[in-house]
DNA sequence: CTCTGATGAGACGTTGACGTCTCATTCGGG
DNA sequence: CCCGAATGAGACGTCAACGTCTCATCAGAG
């Protein structure tokens, strides 16, 4: 039985998340193997990142798929989204800033996929009337990872409590700082 | 003359913020200045980063100042700080994720002062009725770091326009994505 | 002009991480 | 019990970036 994938990855993306310029070695040593095993599932640090963003675009999707976004209004769309994201915010976070470092070169095709999803939703959202349309579905959709990002670090960091992490990005994404005259 | 030292760090944070990893013989190169030239500035890349730390706390205090945050609404205040930060946007974003690398070591005391500013400022649109309560003041200072990121990020890739930088980060964060009921 | 100090170009050694390799050990199936 | 495949430990060479150093050149002050 070869040593589990899934495992090993999950823990390079815990560790990863944490400290994004993290040794091979320490990555081996925290899925619990020694350096030459890891180096006989994963070709290279290359191989490994590139195996970590397949993994942060199928928790992606498969978030996408949990959150039912066609169903019911886009507001609550949108929080289960948040809601289903929150296990994976620490993984998009290192993804989110490590994409920033491939300057020309294009992006992993299964982004364009998730980004478009998302989009899709705000989109919808201001086509039922229920979100303002001077807010482009791009900018949304950037900012939202731009919010699970700057979440998953507070969390980690002790300035934002964990449980309050889903209700903070949505609300703040929904609904802004400003109080609400009406409702 | 010694060379310009403000003009080696402006182009150092333009370079590092769209490549963090950028090379120190890139940083020279970007100044028009040699390698050895760079290093008789700065002893090292540590002591280029802590310099440009310096700078970037620098520019947000000024920003701080320049907006006035004491005078009028608060909503008027971070309207008027988000356009200062405008500027120095690339460079928070860089020194913001470069952040995240320093685990356990404290982090320099001149973001404390500019947390603690910008945290008292919506502490006190929360505490003149302006914001609504069920957001922290900490939070917010966290996640307008977040989105002057995202910002200056989407700019830098096309996906927002760069006139649009201040208008979509003020309003998403004063007013989120849901339309107004009231006014 | 001359002297001084700063600069550019580049050589040099060091370091840290990488990727490969070997070999002993171990674990599980037959 | 035995065998083979997978693992762990670690040695080894490679490479890129760093930091230091030298030296020729250049510009400006006196």
């Amino acid at each position: 039985m070869p040593i589990d994938r899934e495992h090993v990855l999950r823990s390079a993306a815990a560790l990863l998340t944490r400290r994004s310029t993290a040794t091979m070695d320490e990555v081996a040593r925290a899925a619990g193997i020694s350096r030459a095993t890891l180096h006989r599932q994963f070709a290279g640090r290359d191989a490994l990142v590139r195996a970590l963003e397949e993994l942060g675009i199928q928790e992606c999707e498969a978030a996408l798929d949990a959150a039912r976004l066609d169903e019911g209004t886009a507001r609550d769309a949108v929080r289960r989204l948040v809601r289903e994201f929150e296990g994976a915010a620490g993984l998009i976070a290192f993804l989110y800033t490590e994409n920033q470092l491939f300057e020309g070169e294009e992006q992993n095709a299964g982004w364009a996929r998730v980004d478009a999803r998302v989009a899709a939703l705000f989109r919808r959202g201001q086509e039922s009337g229920e979100f303002r349309i001077d807010l482009t579905p791009a900018w949304l959709t950037e900012a939202l990872y731009g919010l699970c990002a700057s979440g998953a670090w507070a969390v980690s960091e002790g300035r934002v409590a964990a449980k309050d992490f889903q209700y903070m990005i949505v609300e703040l994404l929904l609904g802004g700082a400003l109080r609400r005259e009406g409702s």
